[in-house]
DNA sequence: TTTAGTAGTTATGTTCTACATTTTAAAAGT
DNA sequence: ACTTTTAAAATGTAGAACATAACTACTAAA
């Protein structure tokens, strides 16, 4: 008969000063360069040592949610939200679950991006994947570092920061996935000279079309896996 | 003529500590359960204060890529990514720009998820998705609540975990950027019911055009914007 | 009057020590 | 052989002390 029962304070000092923090800062709308109580008053106001406060921040000066300086204390700033995720997706430490579903996740924004490029493609842009084609012409075909040269520049042209940071967060666990299964990397009937051409002249249909034969190898080799 | 003068160490201890402990678990071949060494042992090893070491140590914990039990120690373990990210997105903090990419990013993810939803698909998906559609239809429709619901069980669907916590990140955003341009939610001529339907009896093409047109009014607003 | 310099103050950065807490493992007792 | 007790080893927390950098104000020299 322990329904109902739970643990009174199971986490540590410094999550759920971490996390008074967060409301703190939450609620207190605050905007970047606006200043933060000093450590001892923080430590005074939440009843725990100064210690355990500097462990806290220390979390926010990682994600770049507070910066410091001597003498001035310290404020709040912009978070870097993709320096952050560096730090969080190391392929070395996560499992190989996790780095199947990163490797999910990319092929899905590849198969949807289609309208964000006809939306901002510019002939500039068409020029330079034009220049990509063509050295991967000429060097070896199906090289790791073709793709990346050719799907980082597509994520680039959707002119949405984000997406373009995103993209090359997701690279090396891409690379990741495909060392481990196939030691080699595969490509639909659809190569990317074909895809350019079609970004160039076609459709947006046409170009949805391209990209998922182009990348339909990778889309068949998860149907079998299921 | 300062060209190339950089300082010299201008990074905190902490900041050093969590560098070189980054590099020593990428190194290390580290797989998720394998024990670390003792604060003490990293402190003596790195040459700084057990305190700085927390520090550190107190970074990596939040991302979940430590895990600490008393006595037992500290072992490796699988970082929650998703987790990491609503750390770093907290909408108060964020820019509007941001909030636009990430409303194109989720938008993106949707056009991109219909071969993964045919991969995964079981009776009992579908037999949900009628559900949620049916309590549409009988409550007032466009309610940002429907919608939700019934994305959120397609993201569900997928089978892919990260996509899932991806999808209750990027709500909050969607509901934020919605209540900003339009105040209310608008949907193209196919409808969820209309999507269901096919995702039962249609294939994966007429799915794809499917979900195309039904966010159509989107991508067209985000074709004007620009 | 302006400038340079100097001292003092304050908040973060770092170290050290001590003790609490929890959990494992050994030791002791039945 | 089994249970209980005790000890140890690791993290968790606290507090004090000093180092360091940067801002302030005052002072002295040009």
């Amino acid at each position: 008969m322990l329904n109902g029962i739970k643990p009174i304070a199971a986490k540590s000092m410094a999550e759920r000063v971490e996390a008074s923090l967060r409301e703190y800062f939450a609620k207190g709308n605050f905007k970047p360069g606006d200043p933060l109580p000093t450590e001892l008053e923080l430590a005074a106001a939440l009843g725990v040592s100064r210690n355990v406060v500097r462990e806290a921040l220390s979390r926010f000066k990682m994600l770049g949610i507070i910066e410091t300086k001597k003498k001035t204390g310290m404020v709040i700033s912009n978070p870097d939200i993709v320096g952050t995720f560096q730090k969080v997706l190391t392929p070395e430490i996560m499992d190989e679950a996790t780095l199947q579903d990163l490797f999910e996740l990319r092929l899905v924004l590849e198969l949807g991006i289609a309208d964000l490029l006809f939306i901002h493609k510019t002939p500039k842009d068409i020029e330079e994947l034009e220049d990509i084609v063509a050295r991967e012409v000429k060097g070896d075909n199906f090289r790791i570092n073709n793709e990346i040269a050719f799907h980082g520049k597509l994520y680039e042209m959707t002119g949405n920061e984000t997406m373009k940071q995103f993209q090359t967060l997701l690279l090396p666990v891409f690379g990741y996935v495909m060392k481990l299964e196939n030691k080699k990397y595969v490509s639909g009937e659809i190569t990317h000279k074909d895809l350019v051409r079609i970004l160039k002249k076609g459709t947006v249909q046409e170009f949805k079309d391209g990209m998922a034969s182009h990348l339909q190898p990778h889309v068949d080799r998860l149907r079998q896996k299921k």
